[in-house]
DNA sequence: AAGCTCCTCTCTCTAAAGAGTGATGCGGGT
DNA sequence: ACCCGCATCACTCTTTAGAGAGAGGAGCTT
């Protein structure tokens, strides 16, 4: 214990759009002995750039936030530092989310109504190298697979489907005939296991594959 | 400024179930001098136990949580103390929880992501018994307005819709005729201004009548 | 080159959704 | 007593969605 006192700080980033989140986050590290925030950021370019910058030991992230999507922070961080050790940090439980993450190389996921302990514990885990994921979002990680996933085109009709347009007008705005279109939502409708467009979407939402 | 430090400090209980949040407006309202948080809660039902328990100048509330939802907490607390101050802060920011919220007598509502100082002041306004919402909140419940509301019924077939459901579905759950389940969405679709189902659950979500 | 996935398009046919209109009965309020 | 909003049901008619079954071509992998 003594001991490791003398060794370096675990250095932390934390990226999330609340002020509050951050604050909470930086007061509950900085009370901690082995370790300390060097930078926050607001934003997902802000994340970015303040990784480049500090190169910490553990970026903290949430995954909604403004100007960049989570996951997308998460891949271009890690194709700036492949070693680069990621701990998600969000409200967001669906399976998607949690698989694309994860298969794409963060160390770790919880969520933000976990108590004081599993984030500290969690922190310190993927400092290490070790992945850190609560019971829960294992579980749903597990979830997810076996399970279809839709090509980016489907992913382009869902989401017009979830705005509510119909086949015809998603036809118009894809430039695409009203069959292909029909092609797709019953491509979705199958791996979903929906048996209506309505209940894609509600499915679709649950999973996190697409966000209101 | 010197003798306001003389009087009694704001009393504030904070209710969310985010210990991350907690802890952050936490430490943000206790290092102000003129106010500090007397105790916290981590769902609906030890929000209200907490309010009856120390009858806090104000009582800073979060809108999703476990056990009892927000608007509820609003409603009961209001039933016991009419001239509680109660701030709302949330990452909702549908007109219709907006709504809800303020005409029920919740004196402010202010978003998470909004800045450490507006958040203060929030606090320090509505303990003053001054109203505080921001111009975007204000603006979104100027919006809510002379929009019609939905009844019960028509609530329950949203929510049903919403979940996917064919009409022959929702009138077999809710024991009706298939033709009164279309009578019900048909008056959905037009006080919510929808072509169709699928988009009037869209519109639905983004106004915060129905939560997925 | 063969195999693969994905996008595209074209049929038919049935079921469901939605527009339009109207009507009954219950309960609350003036 | 009267009015009005709400929930309930009924009827017709048009449009849309969805099931089923192919099929061609672009592009990528082995």
């Amino acid at each position: 214990m003594a001991a490791e006192l003398k060794t370096r700080r675990i250095s932390v980033i934390l990226a999330d759009d609340h002020p509050v989140v951050r604050d909470g986050l930086a007061a509950m590290v900085n009370q901690q002995a082995d370790m300390e925030v060097v930078a926050e950021a607001g934003d997902g370019d802000e994340a970015i750039a303040r990784y480049e910058q500090y190169r910490p030991d553990v970026l903290v992230l949430d995954l909604r936030m403004p100007k960049r999507d989570g996951v997308a922070v998460v891949q271009r961080v890690l194709e700036l530092n492949p070693k680069a050790r990621i701990l998600i940090m969000t409200t967001y439980d669906g399976d998607e989310d949690i698989f694309q993450c994860l298969s794409q190389g963060a160390k770790g996921y919880l969520l933000k109504d976990a108590p004081r302990q599993e984030i500290l514990s969690a922190i310190r885990a993927v400092s290490e190298d070790r992945p850190y994921t609560s019971t829960t979002v294992a579980a749903k990680a597990l979830q997810r697979m076996g399970k279809p996933s839709l090509t980016q085109r489907e992913l382009d009709v869902l989401q017009l489907v979830a705005e509510g347009r119909s086949n015809k007008d998603i036809a118009r705005r894809l430039s695409i005939t009203e069959g292909t279109a029909k092609t797709h939502v019953k491509a979705i409708l199958t791996k979903l296991d929906a048996i209506s467009r309505t209940e894609a979407v509600a499915v679709a939402h649950k999973r996190g594959l697409i966000h209101l």
